[in-house]
DNA sequence: GTGACTTTGTGATATAGTTAACAAAAAAAC
DNA sequence: GTTTTTTTGTTAACTATATCACAAAGTCAC
C-alpha cells in the first residue's frame, strides 16, 4: 500500500505533520484557500520553504491564488498515510508514560498507543485512558500477537538497553526513545531520541549564549 | 559572568550536554582516558564529528593518547555554566507538567524547576516532588520576585497563546514550547517547540518511507 | 632509544537545508 | 479586455553540517 514516491528530503518529512495540523484547523474554520505567505505566519516556517517543501510533491497551488485548503488537505492526508492506523507500544508507564496514554494521539492522526507495560504490578491489569497495561513479562509475546512494530520507550534509564534487546527480540522496527540511554540496535531499527533534560540544557546554553532571533527551533 | 566566546555551530551546541553527560558516566566508571572513537561508540555520534566539536573549543586532546577524562569534564562544567544555577518555571501541572516535576532535572545538572503554576485548584497550595504550585492569576507576580526567566509550557494548546503573552508580560527570556501551537512572541525571546504529536508522526513516515540505518536521530 | 602504533586536529570535500529573487501564470480590478 | 496585483514554482546563491582522509605529534612496547 505503501505509495512510492520521490524521496523528499528529511528535513521537509519532519514538517509535513505540522501542515498537516494547521490544514486542519484552517479547515475546519472554514477557510478555502490559503497562502504560502498566511500559512508561514501561522507555523512560523519561510514561505519560500514551505512552497519549496510543498514543490517535492508537485504543482499543489495556482499562481495568483495560492493553495485550496481542501484539496492540499486531501493530499496530504494520503501522503501521511492518514487513513492508514499505525499501532503502538507504550514502554514504561511511569510519569512520562502516563502523559502519553492521557494525552493519546489519535485525534486527526494516524497513530494509537494500543498497549502498555511495566513491571509494577499494581499498574498490570489496569487499564489507563483506555489502553491496557500487561506485565514486561509478556512484552514478546504481546507484541508478536497484537503485531506492533513501533514502541515508545519512557523506562528508567538503567534499564533501557535490557528492555531495547527485547524489543528486538520482539521483531520492532522503530523505537522513539526518551530515555537518556544512546541504544544499541541492529541497523535495520530506527530509533529516534528525545532527550528532555539534553532539550533543557542546550536551550539554556542558546539562551546564554547567543543572540535569540526566534530562529532555530526543535522541529 | 558568561564567557565570551567565539560562536560555535548550534549543532554542536546542541550536542554538549550529552558530551557532558556520558563524560560524567566515564568519570564515575574511574576512566581516566578516552578517545573519540571510545566516545563516538557510547553517544552515537560519529568520531570525526566529536573531534571537530571539541576542536572548537581548541585543542582538548592529545595525539596518540585521546582525551583525559578529567580534564575535558572540567572545561565543559565551565562551558556549560555547570556552577550557575538556571531557575525554571512550569507552566500547566497535568500529566505532561506533572512528569517534570517529578523528573527534575537537578542531577549533574544546571537546571532546575524552581516554581509550578495551574489553574486547579486541588494543585494550588499543593507541592509535587518539592516543587510548590502557584495559581496562574500569580504568574507575573511570582515570576518577577523570582527572577525567573525561562519557562517550560505544558499547558493545554487552546490557552497555550493567552499564557504566552502573560509570560511576555513578565518578561521571560526563553520558552521551552510543548504544546502543539506555533506561538508569537517578539524576537527578542527565544522559543524552542517540542511537539510530540509531530515527533511520532514524522517518526511513523520515515518508518514507512525511508529505509532505516540508524541514521538522523533528533537530539 | 627506536620503530610500530595510536589518535588528534583539520584542510578539503560532500551533503543537506534555507532563502532571495524573479519569470510566469493566474486572479482581481476596473 | 486591459492593466495591475498576487502568488506560485524554481533557479541560483548561500549557509550549515557532516565526513573523509591524512600529516603531525604523540604513546607504547621492547
Amino acid at each position: 500500500m505503501a505509495q512510492e514516491q520521490i524521496r523528499i528530503p528529511q528535513a521537509t518529512a519532519r514538517r509535513l505533520p505540522l501542515y498537516y495540523r494547521f490544514l486542519n484547523n484552517l479547515h475546519s474554520q472554514g477557510k478555502q484557500r490559503v497562502s504560502s505567505a498566511e500559512l508561514s505566519e501561522a507555523v512560523k516556517v519561510d514561505s519560500a520553504t514551505i512552497r519549496r517543501d510543498f514543490s517535492y510533491f508537485g504543482a499543489l497551488g495556482k499562481k495568483g491564488y495560492g493553495y485550496n485548503v481542501n484539496y492540499l488537505l486531501g493530499f496530504f492526508r494520503k501522503t501521511l498515510d492518514q487513513d492508514e492506523l499505525t499501532k503502538v507500544a507504550l514502554i514504561g508507564v511511569g510519569n512520562l508514560g502516563t502523559a502519553f496514554l492521557n494525552y493519546n494521539f489519535l485525534k486527526n492522526n494516524n497513530t494509537k498507543i494500543e498497549i502498555g507495560f511495566d513491571v509494577d504490578e499494581t499498574k498490570v491489569g489496569t487499564s489507563i485512558g483506555d489502553v491496557p497495561i500487561y506485565h514486561m513479562d509478556q512484552l514478546k509475546e504481546k507484541l508478536v500477537e497484537e503485531g506492533i512494530s513501533v514502541a515508545i520507550l519512557t523506562v528508567p534509564a538503567p534499564v533501557a538497553q535490557i528492555i531495547t534487546d527485547q524489543l528486538i527480540e520482539a521483531d520492532i522496527k522503530g523505537l522513539l526513545n526518551f530515555t537518556p540511554a544512546r541504544l544499541n540496535v541492529p541497523p535495520s531499527i530506527r530509533v529516534h531520541h528525545i532527550d528532555l533534560a539534553v532539550e533543557l540544557q542546550s536551550f539554556v546554553y542558546f539562551l546564554k549564549h547567543y543572540p535569540s532571533n526566534e530562529k532555530e527551533d526543535t522541529i
